[in-house]
DNA sequence: GTGGTCTAGACCACC
DNA sequence: GTGGTCTAGACCACA
């Protein structure tokens, strides 16, 4: 697991963590039941403290994405039912991304096609 | 101009203006060359601090939504060439979007239709 | 005897077993004098390690609620004299059960039928 | 803000703290609108990091008890519509609770008048 | 071995 | 001033 981080960003680590890790679910980097890199090797290779990647952990099991298994540690277990409040947030955050698209020139089709490529194609 | 404002949200205030600002530019509610509400009288109608309301005019000023005349406060006036760099960041935030979408079980269709929706609908 | 465990929950696993193992023998599931299964069968039949389930033994054991014989196993043998802690024990857990539910907007009434169901009524 | 707290306790202390705040809210010593004390002055008084205030200030947001303001610290603010949740919890613990004090031998009358303690009378 | 907790101190963003 | 983030290291509970 490579992550790519940037430390000079005003996005907190710990986010970019729980961002690149929530993008490899999505694209079956990782599949439901897999195991996460633990803690301390996440933290090690990245240079990071293992209380940051355990933030972003603590973010993801809060949020449905994983489950922490005292055995084996972190488990992705993708957890029905949040459709609803994913529905919301990304309802919410698309409008603010096309105002900004719309403001800078780009038409609707531009829009389109890059919410096709962003999600993997319609048909997919 | 009326704001929404969260104080208890992790977003911080002065983003919040920006966005909002952003949002009522794309929706034509300002139009280019139109002025914006002084800061004085935004920060004294939502209740905030003016260093607060001057944070989100500079961001916006550098952003290129506005541009700031000393004799006539802050005009609407959006720059060109900026589509790249816009295009750029969309791309990379609608990446995250389609991903927490797919997982929580949105497809391709219902994504594509939330994306027509923020948008204003393909054919304007 | 039939274990239901949670690996993801937050309370250890052994804990769980211990908590099972109490509410089974308030409900007559193990009278005074019963034998609990071996260590071995439990462990065998939830698929864990002998090692929770010894520790989960331990506590009972420590706890006033079996006696161990080594060629008998694990007797429940309900030893008296511990009202006095249990009380104060139950009685400070109350409290916190009460505030939250308080807070939440529980009334008095729900309340009490909710300690009236838990307890099996009253009249018994 | 007294609080007391157990270094020796198995209960991390942050949840020590949540705990304390959560009853003193239920007993009116916190009002809902009214500040609690900062992270620091409470690190400071109780002779613990900030890190562990901060954490069981979270843990209080997340439940829904406070909200942080960006101006103000953290305020009291009782979200509704978690009374389902709570009462399944509750519900949940008494189960467990009511067992251990049938089993050390008190009776209904007792367990009844120890709930009626904790909530403070079913009167009021 | 795993994650969970805590420390002492630091810096930053926000208002 | 506030809370939010991060570090470098430590110890513990659990399995």
């Amino acid at each position: 697991m490579i992550m790519k981080l940037d430390f000079a960003s005003s996005v907190p680590i710990y986010q970019q963590i729980r961002d690149q890790i929530v993008q490899a679910v999505a694209e079956g980097v990782f599949l439901d039941g897999d195991r996460l890199p633990t803690i301390r090797a996440l933290a090690g290779e990245a240079g990071i403290n293992t209380m940051t990647v355990n933030k972003a952990y603590q973010l993801l099991k809060q949020e449905g994405y994983i489950v922490t298994d005292r055995r084996n540690g972190a488990i992705v277990r993708c957890s029905g039912g949040r459709k609803k409040a994913v529905k919301k947030k990304v309802e919410k955050e698309l409008e603010l991304l096309a105002a900004e698209a719309k403001i800078a020139g780009i038409s609707g089709e531009e829009f389109a096609e890059l919410c096709r490529k962003a999600y993997g194609g319609w048909s997919e």
